[in-house]
DNA sequence: TTTAAAAGCTGACATATATCATAGTTTCAG
DNA sequence: CTGAAACTATGATATATGTCAGCTTTTAAA
C-alpha cells in the first residue's frame, strides 16, 4: 500500500464516510497532504496555536494535553493510527485548546483546513457523518467528567490499563503494546507521579498487573475491572 | 410573542442558522412540537431511554446528569431557555446517556427526531452549523475534564459561583438569580454536599460570598476569580 | 396550622492523596 | 564506556476531602 492511499485510508477510517465522499474529493485530500515524521517526544502543535489545517496519525502514538494552571499537564486524549487531531479547532475555528505530542516515533499527514472545509460545506453526508462522530465523542467526554470526579485515583488507574489493552491491544506473552511511563499515566489520570508509581506497586503485588522489564501487563483482568467498577 | 414562534427562536438561537434553515423547514418544525409543562423535580428523560426527539427549553432551568456507580449523580450541564436537550443521543443515534430533571418549573418544546434528522440531512449549512456548535462544545468538556482532575474542591465551587453569575445573573440586590441547593452545587463540582456546605460557609465568611433568606450572592468577585485560578 | 420531610449546618474522625525527600535504576548522548 | 539526566521506587508527613452522626431551620403537604 503506497503512502498516498494508506492517507485517504486515515480520513476514510476517521469520518467513516468513504461512500460519502465522492472520487474528486478525495483526490483532492490526496494531492494536498503532507507528511511528517515527528521523533517521541516532540511537538506535533501546541495549545493556543492557531491550525492551518488537521493532522492524521499514520503511525505511532500521540499524547493531546492541556496544561493546568498549577503547571501539570492534563491527557485528555490518546491518538492512534487511523485518527485525526485538530478538527474541532479546524471546525470551530477557535486556537487549539490541546498539544499535541508525539509518544512514539510518529508519522503523520496534513491536510489543509481548505480541504476539510470545502468538503464539509460540498458534501453534506460526509459533514452528517463528521457530526454524528463528534456527537459520539461528546457523549464520551461526558463519560470521562464523571469517571475524574467520581471514581478514586485507584479505579481510575485500573480503567487506564483496561483501556490500553482495549485500544492498543498485548502481545503475545500479554503485555501492552503501548507502554506509557508512569508520569504519563498519571497525566492521564490526573494523579501526582508518586501516587500513580505506588498504586501499580501495589496491583503488581496483588497480581492484577505484571511486568517485564519496562512492560506492563495486565495479569488479571477480572479483578482490575471489579476495582475500576469499585466492588 | 406567541408559543409558536417562541419555540422556533428556541431552535433557531441553540443552532445559530436562522438563515441556514429554510421557511419549509422552519414551518415543518413548528408543526410537529409539542408543548409540555415540566414541574420542579420531575424528570424530562432518563439516562438510558431512547429518546423519540429533542427538548428544546422555553423557560426554567433543567439539569442533565449522571448516576455514577458509587450511588450519586454528577450534574455535567445545565440547560436554560433556549438550549436544546438531547440532541447528541438523537444524531448519534444512542440512548440517553445524562438525565434531565427541572431545576425550578419549566415549560419544553419537544421535537420529533424525524424532523432534525430530516433537516440535517437536506440541509447542509444547518448540519455545519450543528457541527461547529457540537466542535465547540467538545472543547468545553475538554476544559470542564481538566478542571475537574486538576483543580481543588474550593476552586471548582468558585468557579460554579462565577458561573452561575455570568450565565444567569443577578438580581438588582446582587443575589443570583438562579439558586441552587447546596446538593446541586455539590454534584455540578463532585463533591460531598457537607464539604460544599462548609467551604460556602467558609466564603461567606472570607466575604467572598454574601446571602440573604436562600439567595446567594458573589461579594467579592475578584477574590473568588483569584481562588478559581490558583493564586 | 400542624407535622413530617427536606435542606442546611457543624463537629469528630477516617482516609485518600499530595508533597517532599532520598535513593536506586535505566537510558542515552557524547 | 561513562556520566548526566530521566525514570522508578519508597518512606515520612501534611492536607484535603469524605463519612458518619447529631442537630436546627426551612419547606411543603395534609
Amino acid at each position: 500500500m503506497d503512502s498516498e492511499s494508506r492517507c485517504e485510508n486515515c480520513i476514510i477510517r476517521q469520518f467513516n464516510s468513504l461512500r460519502a465522499m465522492s472520487k474528486d474529493e478525495l483526490k483532492q485530500v490526496s494531492d494536498t497532504k503532507i507528511t511528517r515524521k515527528i521523533k517521541k517526544g516532540d511537538s506535533i502543535f501546541e495549545e493556543g496555536e492557531k491550525l492551518k489545517g488537521v493532522y492524521c496519525v499514520r503511525d505511532g502514538v500521540s499524547k493531546l494535553s492541556k496544561l493546568s494552571a498549577n503547571g501539570k499537564d492534563q491527557i485528555v486524549k490518546l491518538a492512534t493510527k487511523g485518527e485525526v487531531m485538530g478538527q474541532r479547532s479546524v471546525i470551530a475555528e477557535e486556537s487549539a485548546n490541546l498539544s499535541a505530542v508525539a509518544v512514539n516515533d510518529m508519522e503523520v499527514c496534513f491536510i489543509p483546513k481548505e480541504a476539510i472545509v470545502n468538503t464539509l460545506h460540498k458534501n453534506p453526508d460526509f459533514t452528517f457523518e463528521v457530526l454524528r462522530l463528534m456527537a459520539h465523542d461528546l457523549r464520551e467526554a461526558d463519560d470521562v467528567i464523571v469517571n475524574m470526579s467520581q471514581k478514586t485515583v485507584k479505579q481510575r488507574i485500573a480503567e487506564a490499563f483496561l483501556y490500553l489493552k482495549k485500544n492498543y491491544g498485548e502481545d503475545k506473552n500479554g503485555y501492552l503494546s503501548l507502554t506509557l511511563s508512569r508520569e504519563d499515566i498519571a497525566n492521564v489520570v490526573g494523579t501526582a507521579t508518586e501516587s500513580c508509581i505506588r498504586i501499580i506497586s501495589e496491583f503488581k503485588k496483588k497480581g492484577m498487573l505484571k511486568s517485564s522489564g519496562k512492560k506492563l501487563g495486565i495479569a488479571d483482568e477480572k479483578k482490575l475491572q471489579d476495582l475500576a467498577d469499585g466492588f
